[in-house]
DNA sequence: CTAAATACTAGAATAATGTTCTAATTAGGT
DNA sequence: ACCTAATTAGAACATTATTCTAGTATTTAG
């Protein structure tokens, strides 16, 4: 196998051994040497491509907000009013949680403490994804199907019913996995933030 | 001065320094030997009250709960109507996370893992708020104002987007504070759990 | 009031674990 | 075949949370 092959094939062992003990006992309690054993990978390795051990959550945390973002817009960009809009993103949300828990556990507990390099690049992705997201909005609001309220609102009264509903039953906490109250919660997000004549 | 005093003043002056500490660079990165000389505290007290680093953080984290919970039912159970008392929650939080963000942000971060004697403590905490607040719902939901929802969608609906926004705002993702925008995202949550006839 | 018991304090010693460092190895280009 | 740069290896190191033993102060009981 060539040289490349084998590094990414390595790199993604050990992002995917991480992932799996930093969702169950969090960051802080994994202890780089168990990774290690797992992911046969020797320390001189493990530090020459990742760093350090946050730097392992960090590739592992920007791999999953891309992945999140692109699949997000695959759904939100087709539809075409307001309403079908909203409820597609809360859907997603749902769906993508409840397919992915490990992942979606990961990325809503802001564990990880990213470098300036990565928040550099996390804020680079983030400018991309906004300027698409609200590409979608804009028409909407100028039509009046919308409220009109502070860009950084939507967000918060679209999703946060979603997240804290997913963090509630990531944590054990409640039955109903996210997608089975998907239907309830994107009516809910679409009264929070349909214009009411 | 009682030794009782004087124990009960190095706990409360170990909690304070702790919270700006973990508040500030969470709680895997702040030292305990930091804690130790800034609090005035040696080493075996430390140990003797708290038992180790996590055991700081949980006591934090059950008095800040503790003190949210009394003052959430403080400001919830006199409303009379549904309308008000969903936008006084919402209200209330916003200004709890306003007025403390160092708590505030520690409680939102998630970042105590709690041992099974704080679980068993918060639970018992728990059950009591749970039943003053469901104890007020009843009515309402009975009498056709709120949407009759699985229980545990109530606290996702209701506090959701606020909690999110918090986030946003502890992060200092964006200007306004919460409780700046209070009355928008009071209007949301009650625009979401409200029966629309 | 005295003595025993208990709660608390102290800080040096220890243990656990993340990270560095030097040397060896391998692959790709010339 | 040889050179260069990327990669691997794991022993040594450094940091830091925690334990342990001993000592001191306070309360309680006789």
């Amino acid at each position: 196998m060539s040289r490349k092959n084998q590094t990414s094939e390595l790199k993604a062992r050990v992002m995917e051994v991480a992932l799996g003990h930093f969702s169950e006992v969090g960051i802080e309690r994994t202890n780089v040497s168990n990774i290690l054993t797992d992911a046969g990978c020797s320390v001189g390795s493990l530090y020459h491509h990742f760093g350090n051990k946050e730097g392992i959550a960090e590739a592992v945390f920007i791999d999953g907000v891309n992945q999140f973002n692109s699949r997000l817009l695959a759904a939100l960009l087709p539809r075409r009013t307001a309403d079908k809009g909203i409820k597609a993103i809360v859907t997603f949300c749902c769906e993508w949680v409840t397919n992915q828990p490990e992942l979606a556990g990961f990325l809503l507990s802001r564990e990880v403490t990213l470098s300036d390099n990565a928040k550099r690049e996390l804020r680079k992705m983030d400018r991309a994804f906004g300027q698409s997201i609200y590409d979608w909005f804009v028409p909407h609001v100028k039509s009046g199907a919308l409220l009109e309220l502070p860009t950084s609102m939507y967000v918060p009264l679209i999703c946060g019913s979603t997240l804290e509903y997913s963090r509630l039953w990531l944590s054990g906490r409640n039955n109903r996995s996210p997608a089975e109250v998907a239907s309830i919660l994107a009516e809910a997000a679409w009264q929070s933030v349909k214009h009411n004549l």
